[in-house]
DNA sequence: GATGAATGAGTATTCATTCAT
DNA sequence: GATGAATGAATACTCATTCAT
């Protein structure tokens, strides 16, 4: 039931200071001194807790399904709805997370990472999927729209939107911006009468 | 009339090779030995041709604007379009350069190239913008959408359409997705009359 | 009590280690590559225990302060005396450091260690002042000579001294002929009644 | 008659450039590079004129004997202060060349040219002896002080005169300093009647 | 006389990792 | 659980020199 392995309160330590060094100062400064200052304990010590800096950033990665998935009981657009809300929740709870969220570029490097990430993105889609379909059926959406565009359609605004808070450092609200970009695009899906 | 300082053809050749490495391996892998060995000499001989690995870096961005500016005398909704295709275009053409594009975070290290980027975005904002307000004017676009909402909903599903294309290896028909959707947008944005 | 930092034996070994490299090859061989292979570790291991070559240099320099500073509660003629002969006996027990001692424009380049160098000599100079100033109240030195030609009239030919002992490889008997110049000196300086 | 090699002109600019380079920012910035774009020409030129480097520095030595050396027909005392008068007079006339003059240390790398110099001291120290000689013998210095003492006596003041001068920059007045010492070096070094 | 392009050895420093304690 | 010491491979960059043109 439970995929993920629990983390002891270390490696969950090291795990949210992996998270801060890469959102604050990027991928390059994740290293294992800086990780290791960072906690307050020598380099050495890490490889207690972890084999290695591949296993640190495959927690870190494995945390993200954690916070994004489970949207609870609802369907269509509702659940689409709250779907987005989530992720832009998370984005507000924890930013140094949420800034690395949509960077898979970044782990181009480590195949194993960028497997998971896909993995966790084909879930994703086929979770919306889903609820497209549902609100295809429900009315709330116009059923000419290839399912793929329509992902795109939803998805994409909301990542730039996201990224573009985070390049800005928070600089406007968020929740209003999603809000207004949520209503806007439900008129405009919604299936001409 | 021409602002761009053309390079010489080993400045290219390095160039061209960064780019590459860049795309197929990731900023990571862009060292200067893995840049020499790419290009067939050794490092020593790249600092005869450019002052330091920023400056190739510059180089490499700084052909981005050359190749995505400009969409000649078109306004309105057709300089949009036009705008858009040229992008899609891009990417067919350069594929490597195209990875790059839309990574803005990869650079975040370098402030200097970070400036480069972020001024290259604003300009591309600008223009788009004026484009936008065109539209309105001319009636191909609803006038009730804030500029920043309008921008993230036309420019962020073809940034999520070309990473998908990018990340997928090319596994689809670029062009067709991206005229399906053009056309799907023009619809959808259109004034309700 | 102890105003300088202690070093583990490790440190005092590398600093020992440059030491003799500056003294044996010049500053130029001075390097992390010789330091390390002279001690038997990688270059790595250096970092360890300084921060990087820079300090190592600020450890080997902070060492004279440690052997020439501190003549005890003497005054006038007999301190500056007590003085030269610390000098003189450092530079027989530490030749390689005595070689350096005297050789300022060696850190030229380095601003942080010319600074340490410099605020050295400013020291010792007020404190050669000082004596100076008692020795002619007390009647050993004519009143007629500046301060500053002083200093040098007396410090000039013991770094001539120093300069030919080192250079010639220690080929003569450095105490005796700086007793022999310390007492003729003293005869020279002293007023004529 | 004329042992020095006579240079062209090209060679006299480059042994000029390296001169100022050394005086000016340390022998560390006595690169190939640095001359070459001080002079206006590539590195690879300068190999039209100089076999390497190692030859650069030597023409740039040799030219300290010419400058140096000869104080024609003088003896005893009038011929020593005519040579310290010489060698203060060559620091302000041509700085550059005078800073590096007493830092043999400079060059304990190349053997080649620490034998130079040490063959140009010892010459210097033969001439200054015969004329130290005469000074006795003419009743101008007392009788009693050894040769080589005496030679440090007032080598070794001068030589710090001009090093402080040189490290701070020339801020105060050489000659005058120069002849203050001078005067007093005759008085104290005069026999006691 | 001079240039452009290249080289091989070297520079200080950083990295992830290992191991004995 | 953690440390101190070390390593080997990598980093960007500089050096004096060579060579074909």
């Amino acid at each position: 039931m439970d995929k993920t392995k629990t983390l002891t309160p270390r490696q969950a330590e090291i795990v949210d200071a992996a998270l801060k060094l890469i959102a604050e100062q990027g991928i390059q400064h994740l290293t294992i001194r800086n990780l290791s200052t960072a906690i307050g304990v020598t380099e050495a010590a890490l490889y207690r807790h972890f084999p290695g800096k591949t296993e640190i950033i495959q927690a870190m990665v494995s945390r993200f399904e954690e916070d994004v998935d489970d949207i609870g009981e609802l369907r269509g657009w509702a659940a689409i709805e709250a779907a987005l809300v989530r992720r832009t929740e998370l984005v507000l709870a924890k930013p140094d997370l949420a800034r690395v969220l949509f960077a898979e570029e970044l782990f181009k490097d480590s195949p194993e990472i960028a497997q998971i990430l896909h993995g966790m993105m084909q879930r994703h889609y086929k979770i919306m999927e889903r609820h497209f379909q549902e609100a295809v059926e429900d009315g709330a959406i116009r059923m000419d729209i290839p399912m793929d565009t329509l992902f795109r359609l939803i998805l994409g605004p909301l990542r730039l939107l996201i990224k573009q808070w985070g390049l800005s450092g928070g600089s406007f609200d968020l929740r209003a911006k999603r809000d207004e970009m949520l209503s806007l695009m439900k008129e405009l899906l919604s299936p001409i009468i």
